[in-house]
DNA sequence: CACATTTGGTTGCAAATGTAACCATCGTTT
DNA sequence: AAACGATGGTTACATTTGCAACCAAATGTG
């Protein structure tokens, strides 16, 4: 007869694993800053980019539009990034962040890396394997 | 001046791998059933345990007891599971696969397994430093 | 040039989710 | 046994999300 548990099975254990690492995360910059998910990425992808349309950010970030127009307008009302009319195309803006979406920017990112070496330091050297997996996976997955 | 690439946090390539592999998945058996992740959980894992609380099955996959209540409802009401009252406890109550449910779940299973070997099989040589890095990551975590 | 099609972005609506409040029952303390 | 807090489970409410419809501007086609 067929057998699966659960608790081994690949998609569960990556999904628990991955809510469990953001949510690690979110406590992170959660006590200093009050950011979303997709919040924390429009302003990721500001931050690397300086300008950068809201389909730009979309297809960079992986997330739906309408999740990345939610999240840049609430980032807009916190004046944290502002809005720009393209010349050539009137439809499309381009996104950038204040010097107070900026400041958090840089105060967030410190956080991150020391993070994410904690996350990988505790690994020892399972971290490089790890990492090379992760690759391999989205390869696999065409996710990249 | 702080440098972070977020496609290559891990935060953030652990949430697109683990939702994409979710998607994949749920193509896989979609087209022969439709259900949720939350009630695929509880499915599998009355697959597995025979008899359980909605408690038990809350903690053994994961979820909050909301959303094992809601699954629960939903695979009741498609005749997948039945429930039986405690004699010793009248709060709690037994769930369990009929044998409809069990029918689906013995369908599902082969795919499951037959899915997550397609994928570790692609990965090849990197399958097992990836399971095994995983383990770590859980231990790190504390999900375990 | 008129008309259809595509594209950047927003909005409305429905489904999914988390939090807190809740109900009933249990165990414990007095 | 009366009163207490803890516990299994459901429900109400607010928030988040995805999908589809939409708007306006651009591009393509006759």
């Amino acid at each position: 007869m067929a057998r699966l548990e659960l608790e081994q099975f690949l998609p569960y254990r990556l999904n628990r694993i991955s809510t469990a690492v953001s949510q690690e995360f979110r406590s992170v910059y959660g006590p200093h800053h009050d950011l979303t998910i997709p919040e924390w990425r429009v302003l990721a992808t500001l931050g690397q980019f300086e300008e950068m349309s809201a389909r730009a950010i979309g297809r960079h970030s992986a997330m739906h539009k309408t999740k990345v127009s939610r999240a840049v307008r609430a980032l807009e009302e916190r004046r944290w990034l502002k809005r720009r009319q393209s010349e050539e195309d009137r439809r499309e803006e381009f996104l950038a962040l204040t010097p107070l979406g900026r400041r958090v920017y840089m105060d967030i990112v410190p956080r991150a890396v020391a993070f994410e070496e904690r996350i990988l330091g505790t690994l020892g050297s399972d971290a490089s394997p790890l990492l090379a997996a992760l690759g391999r996976l989205e390869e696999v997955l065409k996710i990249r």
